[in-house]
DNA sequence: CACATTTTTTAGGCATCCCTAAAAAAATAA
DNA sequence: TTATTTTTTTAGGGATGCCTAAAAAATGTG
């Protein structure tokens, strides 16, 4: 039985994967917030289900079905964010709870009624890019703002979903997918960044820029 | 906490009370499809949390919490089963599945925006009354299309939602919410009934006609 | 290499919510 | 009233998924 349990640890051992790296099962019990002594425990479980492999003090990877579960899941919860955005009018900070509940008991007929009705979107409202219903999903090579140098102009690819606080500044500051940003100046060790977006400056702070990818070469989206 | 098991078990327990009456542990136990040890124990919980009283070889019933949060569920499930059919286009034999999960996990603000985009309604549908945000509901004396004499004129009111099968053939034959019916005859002993709905004439039976309510004071709706 | 630190696993428990089997209480019938 | 039947409860268990505390394995340091 795949319950909820189960697919929250396969869509996190997914994220933290990143390029296929075996994900600690250390780096797992803090992103769910739970003991590490739990994480070994369920991460027995899903290599008894062949959800995972686990070479003890190496780390986790997902198997085929186990990866392609996560990415079932990952596909739920970004088509559920652009759906409550587009169709039920939620603000951007608020879709990602909301989604993180529905992604689990939503059926295959809900998840292609939405995909029919938002034209078979690519990305939900963060700029994240959703899974195709055969389980692929676009790799992409960004950076974050933090590291771009000054003088560089930059094409907003993606921010973090997590901080609905984060999210209502850099909407208030016209900070979206698809944004071009100029980089004016970047203070040294960390300092902030001053860009120039929609012809207004603001200085961010590294906590910010970490979370904004961008691209250099402005790919038309 | 309240926990989905204890949501299911509310929501029974008001639809099995009907009218405040006394539910016993046994007809919880059979609607909900567990055992009747299980029941006691769940009951037992439930009265700690003062959310029901019981009265062993009595019955179980709602307290003012208790009641509240049932039609809490039922206004989301009703709510949902509307969303879905309105605006995902769901065919209303599959609505009531995907809204028993849904129902309780969406939040405050997902059942706000829902009711907003349907006009606030008041019916479900299967034209069950969609309880009201401060947990009123409209309290109604319908009768079974059974139990109607020959020669009658009455307006479906209701129709049950549990048999996709039997909504999928009901709305072959025009039966919905508002519709009206003519009582044509009726076999003795529980025989089928034979009706006529915009023009035509079936021989429904029982099974069926005890699933559909209706009023003989044709009030509009 | 031996010791300390970090990381991971094992051991033992707890809460939830379900189960079966047996006992007990109430209702019904002779 | 006593026996039988029905209904409900008690007793004892199982699965899931979390916990803390202690042990074990790997890694880093002098």
């Amino acid at each position: 039985m795949i319950t909820q349990a189960v697919q929250d640890y396969l869509k996190i051992i997914f994220k933290l994967a990143n390029n296929g790296k075996a994900v600690s099962t250390n780096a797992i019990a803090e992103r769910l917030q739970i003991s590490q002594a739990s994480v070994t425990g369920m991460i027995k479980k899903l290599s008894d289900l062949k959800l995972t492999t686990h070479r003890p003090y190496y780390g986790v990877e997902l198997t085929q079905t186990g990866r392609k579960i996560a990415l079932e899941i990952i596909r739920h919860h970004r088509l559920l964010e652009l759906y409550l955005a587009e169709a039920l009018g939620y603000s951007w900070d608020r879709v990602h709870d909301e989604a993180e509940k529905l992604e689990h008991v939503i059926s295959e007929e809900f998840e292609d009624k939405m995909a029919k009705i938002l034209g078979n979107p690519t990305a939900d409202p963060h700029g994240a890019p959703i899974p195709s219903k055969d389980g692929l999903i676009e790799e992409r090579t960004l950076e974050c703002l933090s590291v771009i140098d000054a003088g560089q102009k930059v094409q907003v690819k993606e921010v973090s979903d997590k901080d609905p606080e984060m999210l209502r500044y850099l909407g208030d500051i016209g900070i979206f997918p698809d944004v071009m940003i100029d980089v004016m100046e970047k203070a040294p060790f960390g300092g902030p960044l001053l860009i120039k977006v929609a012809g207004k400056e603001y200085n961010l702070g590294e906590r910010l820029t970490d979370n904004i990818l961008v691209s250099q070469t402005s790919c038309n989206h």
